[in-house]
DNA sequence: CAGATCACCTGCTTGC
DNA sequence: TGCAAGCAGGTGATCT
């Protein structure tokens, strides 16, 4: 589910529930998403003041009096700051004040504890919503890949994923097979645009609900209505009328107009 | 460095 | 109806 708009606005509203707050007990239950000692994770955070909440990439990140939490919600983790825990529910946090619930179905997601910053926080390009365009320009210029893989790649961009890249692409008229390095610096532009565009406007609409996305208080984002290719396939662009097609790249399910998007 | 393939999980949809 | 295959918003390891 998740992209920088949709773990943007789990942020947003989580923050209000657990800022200042104290956990007063965790458990966890997955070996896949707290790899590791489980009971050891639960004891490093008991007791602990949960300071900040920020976002970088698709990483949510509690800052506590001591280390910080790193929440990344996988494809289907949800966080949330009501509910009785149930078969996926797999990181429980008992606060001074209410409680907060991890559920996961798949378990591609993660909570991880660390003294500094995570090293796979620490691994990630800039975030999608902070680069410049100048930044952008500069990093995409050196890069001789497809642009699709690229903007995927989190190491070079962090933040976007599937659904975002192809609503990018399309808005910028870009072909998801472009070369980076053979951009043009009008279209890399238009690119750097369009992402913050497409971003800006999920997050204003609560993300993107497919199937699973909620936020922090279980409510669904509306964006899914103004996708414009992404699991569009067969209908017409909203663009030129062509039909929308589907393609892999990267093993992923691609969606673009074959007329508007150009190599 | 770039790309392909596979793997990690569950659950829903599709097609026979 | 039943069952297998295919698909899903993510990432990381391994091999060419």
């Amino acid at each position: 589910m998740p992209e920088l708009p949709e773990v943007q606005t789990v942020v947003e509203t989580l923050r209000p529930y657990v800022t200042g707050r104290r956990i007063v007990r965790a458990e966890f239950h997955s070996r896949f998403v707290t790899p590791g000692d489980r009971d050891a994770l639960a004891s490093q955070v008991a007791g602990r003041w949960i300071q900040t909440v920020r976002r970088h990439g698709k990483f949510i990140l509690m800052e506590l009096d001591r280390g910080v939490l790193a929440v990344h919600l996988g494809m289907t983790g949800q966080l949330l700051v009501s509910g009785q825990p149930g078969t996926h529910t797999h990181g429980f946090f008992e606060l001074d004040q209410g409680v907060l619930l991890y559920d996961d179905p798949r378990q591609f997601g993660r909570i991880e504890f660390s003294e500094t910053t995570p090293s796979r926080v620490a691994a990630l390009g800039p975030d999608a919503l902070a680069i410049t365009c100048t930044d952008f320009a500069a990093r995409t210029r050196k890069r001789h890949s497809r642009i699709k893989p690229l903007l995927l790649n989190q190491r070079f961009l962090a933040g976007l994923g599937n659904i975002y890249v192809d609503e990018a692409l399309f808005r910028a008229g870009i072909h998801p097979f472009a070369i980076a390095s053979r951009l043009t610096a009008r279209r890399v532009t238009s690119l750097f645009d369009a992402i913050g565009e497409v971003l800006r406007e999920s997050i204003e609409a609560g993300g993107s609900s497919i199937s699973d996305y909620v936020d922090a208080e279980g409510q669904r984002g509306a964006f899914q209505d103004s996708h414009r290719v992404y699991g569009r396939e067969g209908e017409a662009c909203v663009m030129c009328g062509a039909p929308v097609k589907r393609i892999l790249v990267a093993q992923r399910g691609t969606h673009f107009c074959p007329r508007c998007q150009k190599k």
